[in-house]
DNA sequence: GCAATGACTGGTA
DNA sequence: TTACCAGCCATTG
């Protein structure tokens, strides 16, 4: 399984109303980091709901921040102000539907 | 094969 | 709260 399909199959697995860091999606699939994932979601993110991935302070991705917070305030993502709320929406991937590399 | 590139993070100021 | 900095690691040229 490549390292694209896990993270983008990481990401289709957040629920609506749910969100996430990328150092959360690096941990999950175990290789890389955030950076990477975040590579990734530029490249392939237009066919995920990459609103849901967010930085680890709550802001969404850059450039696109206003379009993510539009799309989280309609999905009713706990948000304070601009940023979301990670201590509320924050999504504890509890998932056994993901094959991972090396347990 | 080596160097540059990021939708990043966590610490410190 | 924001700003700056060193570390990070798969992908790309």
């Amino acid at each position: 399984m490549d390292y694209v399909e896990q993270v983008l199959t990481a990401v289709e697995s957040i629920p609506p109303g749910r969100a996430c860091a990328y150092s959360d999606l690096a941990e999950l699939v175990g290789r890389g980091g955030p950076r990477q994932v975040g590579q990734v979601m530029a490249r392939y993110g237009d066919a995920v709901p990459w609103w849901r991935v967010v930085r680890a302070d709550g802001r969404p991705a850059r450039g696109l921040e206003e379009e993510a917070l539009a799309r989280l305030r309609a999905e009713g993502t706990p948000l304070r102000g601009d940023r979301v709320d990670l201590g509320r929406a924050r999504f504890t991937f509890l998932w056994k539907g993901i094959e991972r590399d090396s347990p």
